[in-house]
DNA sequence: GTCTATATTTCGATAGAC
DNA sequence: GTCTATCGAAATATAGAC
């Protein structure tokens, strides 16, 4: 038998230093970008070697890949907040609630995703190219429905997608402007709620849904 | 005269060679990131050898704050587009043109300025605690009087600007996944149109002055 | 003012002891 | 599996001829 198969305590230190490297990635990726971040400051955000980053991801690029898979999956399943209901308003208000609560609870991930982006999506081009279209399609054709059955304005669907988008994620990604314009500090519990209702509000006003 | 005045002739030359260096540096940054970018490749896009831009900026974060400023004065004049009416659906539908029509023109711009920051505004923090913080003041005193004449719903002014802010921008920053998502085609004219009609159409509806 | 050549530093990645 | 030491590549920045 020359293949001795991993075992339980194995593992688990695996899963633990692989999430540890993956949160401080996240974080290391989202404050300095991909090009300013290094292995060397990843590893003392976890509290590991250097080397041991290379044991589990062999290359930067495979660690920082994995870092924006996380933060996409993420927001698919939030998607699922529209879906379920005839109703525009109850629909999107629920996927705006979803996007809103990632921008607060993953803030670095939403950077890293823009960031990805912006610089021409080198890295996960293909997933812009399938699984979001894909996505996207069977949305605009929801939200046509929903013009057709009279329960919101005709409006174009892809623009107000980008909107939703851009708005919540706005919140993640600007936070440190919002912070500064905030008095230098977070947004309360009170003010993400009631900025989670603004949003709610003009965009639902703004689509005739309400 | 130890000091000799330097002569019309060499003033073009600085003056053509810093628009260079600062249109090429946009670029890279924009594409690269601070980290990602890289002084000879500046120097390559700019076509002068990489010792000139060291010439004409010491540091490549001298080089990188002037990039950052001129989108910031850009967005500043822009804003004149607010002033001069009592009726905030002609102000704030002129302010979307004026913003649209920047991301369009400057996404490079724009996406350095984002960059900068989601990781903190290490370089321009200043310009966000003094002048962008009057403006964001004024402004929102100005909402404050048209929601008082009865010219647009009681919406939270900061929470508006924030999704003018984003909205716009969008357009700029996440360019490429808008591209992606229109067929690997850019935005044609139409479809610029099409996106700043929406946008205000949207917004001036969702906020009660349409 | 401009450019070639190079000094100096730092990073990603790996070898090899434990 | 883990960690120390280090290699080789690439970056910023500068020295010095022109």
């Amino acid at each position: 038998m020359p293949e001795t198969p991993p075992r339980p305590r194995r593992n688990l230190a695996r899963a633990r230093n692989e999430a540890l490297i993956l949160q401080a990635a996240e974080k290391v990726f989202a404050e300095a970008g991909f090009g300013g971040a290094t292995m060397q400051l990843i590893a003392d955000v976890a509290g590991l070697p250097k080397a041991n980053l290379h044991y589990y991801f062999a290359t930067k690029e495979e660690l920082y890949r994995r870092v924006v898979q996380t933060i996409f999956e993420i927001w698919l399943q939030a998607a699922s907040a529209m879906d379920g209901t005839d109703d525009p308003a109850q629909g999107i208000g629920a996927y705006i609630e979803a996007k809103m609560e990632i921008s607060r609870r993953h803030p670095n991930g939403s950077k890293v995703w823009a960031s990805e982006v912006m610089h021409g999506a080198p890295v996960i081009q293909d997933y812009l190219e399938t699984t979001l279209r894909d996505w996207t399609a069977g949305r605009v054709a929801l939200i046509h429905r929903w013009i057709a059955s009279g329960r919101m304005a005709p409006v174009d669907p892809e623009k107000l997608l980008y909107m939703l988008w851009a708005t919540t994620q706005h919140y993640a990604d600007f936070n440190h402007q919002i912070e500064t314009l905030n008095g230098g500090k977070p947004l309360s519990d009170a003010q993400w709620q009631e900025a989670t209702e603004a949003v709610k509000s003009m965009i639902l006003r703004g689509i005739g849904a309400l």
